[in-house]
Parts: C-alpha cells; structure tokens; sequence
DNA sequence: CGACGATTTGAATAGGATCAATGGGAGTGG
DNA sequence: CCACTCCCATTGATCCTATTCAAATCGTCG
C-alpha cells in the first residue's frame, strides 16, 4: 500500500488523529484490492471478518427478498462500510457490488478491536461513526415509510443540488435505474416521477438535471432536517 | 432506585459482567421516572443527554413528515433505546411515546462514556449493542422495501407466533392501529390484509390469531433470516 | 452499421389510501 | 345494572399511486 494511498485513508475522521503507531496497528494484514465494475463482493448471507474502506471507485449495497431487489445505499469515496457487521457479529446484512472499478481496502476487524483497546479516542470515534451509520439507516426508513415516490425524488435533487455547490442543478452520479432503485421505485415510475416535477422547473437532459425554480420544488418536497441528508 | 429494580436493569446483556464499582459510577445522578400512557417523551427536533431504559411498560417511536405520523418500532422491557442519539451527537431522531404506563431509567450520557473508558469490555459491548440496534433498522427497511403490506403482516404473525412460543397462534401485544403504522399501512388495509390471510388458515379474534396452517402462510411470506428478527 | 442495454412512453392492472358509514367493546356516569 | 359515549375496528366505494407488460426511442460501443 502506497504512501499516498495510507494517506487517503487517514483522512477518514474516523481514522483522523489516530497516533502513528496505532495507525500501522491497524493496517497490519489489511490489503488493497481492485475490484472491476459490476462484481458482486459479498452477499447477505456471507460472513466477514474485515472492514471495508472504500478508496476509489463506487459500491452498491443491496439486498434480496421475494425475487425482488433494492438498492440500499450507495457508497461513495472515501468511506467505510459494513463497520457494523465487521464489529458485531461478522454477519453481513447486505450485498454489495461494484458500480465503477473500485479500490477497497480491506481491514481486519481484529485491528480494529486491537486499537480500540489501546485508544479510548479511537474507540469514542468507532462509536460516533457508528451512531452515524445509525442515523443514516434510520433517515432513509423514514423517507421510504413517510414520502411518495414523487416526494423522494423532490428530495433527491434539492439533497444533490446543494452538495455539488447549489447551482441550480446537478448531474446524477449514477443511472437512472439505479438511482430508481434507491429511491424504492421502478425505472418507469422514476421516468415518470421526473414528468411530475416538471411543472416545478426541473429540467432533464441525460444525467443533467437543472432546477428552475427552488421555491416551488421545496414547497413540494417538504424538505426536512431529519430526514435529508447534508 | 431499589435494588430489584437495579438487578433488572443488570440483566440487560449490555450491562451484564459489569464490575459492581463501575455499575454504580453509570448510575451516578440517573434517575427512574415513571409515565402514564399515551404521554409523548420526547419528539424527533430534541436534544438528549441521557441513555434510556425502558424498565417496564411499552413505548413507540414514531416520526412525523409531510402532514404523516409513522411507528418506527416498538420498545418492549427490559432494553435501552436511543443509545445512538446519547452517544453520539445527541440528537433524537425519532419520537417517542409511552403507550401503557412505564418505568424509565435516564442515565447520563456522560457516565456511559466515562465507563466506556475505563472499561474496555463495557466498551465492546457498547459497540455491539449499537451494531444490533443497526442492523434492526436495516431489517426494518428491508422489509418495507423489498416485501408488500401482506407479506409484511404474515412474516410479522410468524415471528410473534415463534416469540410467543410456536403454539400456532399468538396475542397482539399492541392495538391494530399501531400494528398497522408500523408495519407501513393505514388501518383499514390491516383490515383487509388479515382477511387476505384467512385462506391461509390465519383466523382472528379480537387480539388472538390463530394460526391453522402454518406451511401455507410460509409459502406466502417467504421469511428470511436477513429480514425477520428472532 | 448493428447490437445491446438504458430510458421513455403507453395501456392495463394491482396495491394501497382515502372517504364514508357501520358495528363493537371498554369505560363512564347515572 | 344499564344507557351513553368514545374510540377502535371493519366494510364498502372510490380514487390515487405505483407496478407490470409491451413497445418505441435513444445512446454507446464494438
């Protein structure tokens, strides 16, 4: 593993202010792995021993049921996932897949055991960064259960408008039909979900998104604190 | 706090092999408050610093967004809930309300972090609590993601039948209403949804189901040990 | 160009919500 | 003890949202 490549990891907040020492600690039997596109890593019934850090590329976690599938969550560089089922019972509770070539360190979660018995800081941070995991869960059930699919994606594009600098538009960082499927809808529904919000400024080209009028869109979407992501 | 209550709070796997000394610094300025039914504890905007424990009684957590109130999930005693929320940055994330009569124990957040450090083993099974308490919701949106309200019902009426020790029936232990909000439908598809089941040989009265063929009702449901608690 | 998959559109259907009305128990007060 | 009230639960009718199936269009890439 690179220099560069430590350093990128390091500036995880998790990882951030973490002593030298404990650092190498931890990345004691990890590894580096590239992943090409569209590979399945693990499935939910699979059992890990690692956490995973996502470094380069992009990560689908999704889960089966009833010959039906959905997007859980979407990782984007640099984040850690499957931290809980790494410090619980190594049980994954999800699948995960390859959007992009990706580069996923692997960690094992023996090191990180090891170094919150060393470092109560770190421990506190393992704790915080899985409360946040908590709350992600826990807002995005809250958008499923409480708002339409029309309202999900209203929310969608105000969340990504004002993460990519509130320009009045965005650019989808993946497909249509992916994006539908965490959005809990099917990509037809998506298509026409994005018909509806037409009346409220937004504008589609391909992936190019640009909103014409926030204020209309907002008072659709009814955005909330507790449930938008920053 | 007497000490039949302190031993059932002991008996939570969270705090079980505690050291007595480290016990007693936890419960250093927590109180055990009692509340009457249906009174609301705290809402979703509040700000917490204490870790609960629901001693006895029942509560729900709920949530609220565009005009819609939904359960979130239901607390039963003896078990901590918000542990998240105390650990982390204190912000509830959901409501809560007593729904009978209830014991609560409020511990500062401040002592679990003071024992998290000094106690290493105290501090892992912290974080595995937490990685429970996530990998519950992520069941919990499985579920509404990926099964219909009538599947969702009959997985639900196979684990409380299995909770309820395999007697081929089972008690609601909630009203229909919150049964429904919770498992993601109005009241009135309960309704129906029960009567979907009767081919399946669910029969209802009042409060009590029975359950008169169990193989078909799976067949329905589809359980998976990825999506139905124990 | 041709093939393949993603996206969009249309039509029909299903799942679920809403509105309205009725039945049923539990608790209250006379 | 009984009547009354209130809220929960059920049923019916209708509406709306979203899925399914089918087909056409668009884009990308070899």
């Amino acid at each position: 593993m690179r220099e560069s490549e430590k350093e990128i990891v390091r500036s995880l907040p998790l990882f951030s202010g973490m002593a030298p020492d404990h650092f190498e600690i931890m990345l004691k039997g990890s590894f580096l792995q590239k992943f090409p596109a569209t590979v399945v890593l693990f499935s939910e019934q699979d059992h890990t021993d690692f956490l995973h850090v996502l470094v380069d590329g992009q990560v689908e976690l999704f889960a089966n049921a009833n010959n039906r599938e959905g997007t859980m969550t979407l990782i984007k560089p640099v984040a850690t996932f499957v931290l809980a089922s790494a410090l619980a019972d190594g049980a994954y509770q999800l699948s995960a897949r390859t959007l992009q070539t990706s580069q996923i360190l692997m960690i094992p979660a023996e090191n990180i055991r090891e170094v919150m018995a060393l470092d109560s800081d770190f421990a506190q941070k393992t704790i915080v960064e899985l409360a946040e995991c908590y709350h992600g869960v826990v807002r995005a059930y809250k958008n499923i259960k409480l708002r339409t699919a029309v309202e999900r994606l209203a929310n969608y594009l105000l969340v990504q408008n004002r993460r990519q600098g509130d320009n009045d538009g965005l650019v989808l960082p993946v497909e249509k039909r992916t994006l539908a499927s965490m959005l809990g809808m099917t990509p037809e529904n998506l298509s026409r979900a994005f018909n509806t919000l037409k009346p409220y400024g937004v504008v589609i080209d391909g992936a190019e998104i640009s909103l014409n009028n926030l204020s209309d869109l907002e008072t659709l979407a009814k955005p909330s604190a507790h449930i938008d992501a920053n």
